[in-house]
DNA sequence: CAGCCTATCGCGAACGGTCGCAATAGCGGC
DNA sequence: GCCGCTATTGCGACCGTTCGCGATAGGCTG
């Protein structure tokens, strides 16, 4: 199914500004927040407000076509919803931010399965707590 | 020690404002608001305005006494610091929240400090994803 | 290709939360 | 009890994000 079948199959509509920020994630090499994709559609659609792109983001990702996912507690990061899939740690000292390896994820994921019955999105949000490196270091 | 040493003692100063957030979330039965302190502290000191409740409770956490967690992923939800331990999990389906035993809270704390020598706050966000019972009902 | 239905847009207001600033008020010293 | 130092307050501006509204424009139908 071609992009353009799968936006009108959920009685959407394929808007110029729907198919420049979908461009914008997906051509992004990492994480980026709406305001980078919003600036980067201005360069070739100036009038584009935030709550376009926000509501563009919202409705591709019930497309399931991005994802987001907090790491600090401010602002949401946008990414295309084709990569690997992958949990974050965050150092609430340092900030320094470390994937987690898919084994222990998968591990966490099938205990809260198991005991919950709670299907979870561990790459939802990231894990804050403190870093191998802050922790040796008492306090400083 | 009592709250006043201990205030002190981190060179911090006992003001009205901050006396009265801290008990008001010490007498909130559940995890509560910013809003729903401010209101509160303002039924006795009714010029206090919202920043004066973050700046309060950002002390008073870094204090121990209180703490914060993000359950879905809009507003910041306070709590005593005292209560035993306890991470959440959020349907994102049916918003319904529960939450996670301590066994699991510990394999998962365990795994993340043995594989990655990263001291995780399980407590500090959510844990979103489907619950049971929005699992086994396929769309409707 | 014109017309209609309605999803989507741009705008401005609002909301949760943070920050800088001048005024206020804890608290230790005398 | 008064003084001075400075942590804290209240205020207003701002940031990231959401929402309601009237105007615009996809896309199906004829």
């Amino acid at each position: 199914m071609t992009l353009a079948e799968s936006v009108r199959a959920s009685g959407r509509r394929l808007t110029v500004q729907r198919r420049l920020v979908l461009d914008a994630v997906e051509r992004a090499r990492h994480h980026v927040t709406a305001d980078e994709i919003a600036r980067r559609v201005r360069t070739r659609f100036p009038s584009i407000g935030p709550s376009t792109v926000y509501r563009n983001l919202e409705a591709l990702e019930a497309l399931g076509l991005v994802t987001h996912t907090h790491l600090d507690d401010r602002v949401t990061r946008w990414h295309r919803a084709d990569t690997h899939l992958h949990g974050h740690l965050v150092c609430r000292v340092c900030g320094r931010e470390t994937e987690i390896r898919p084994a222990v994820l998968d591990a966490m994921a099938k205990r809260l399965r198991a005991e919950h019955r709670f299907e979870p999105d561990l790459a939802h949000s990231a894990i804050v707590g403190i870093c191998r490196r802050c922790r040796d270091v008492p306090s400083s």
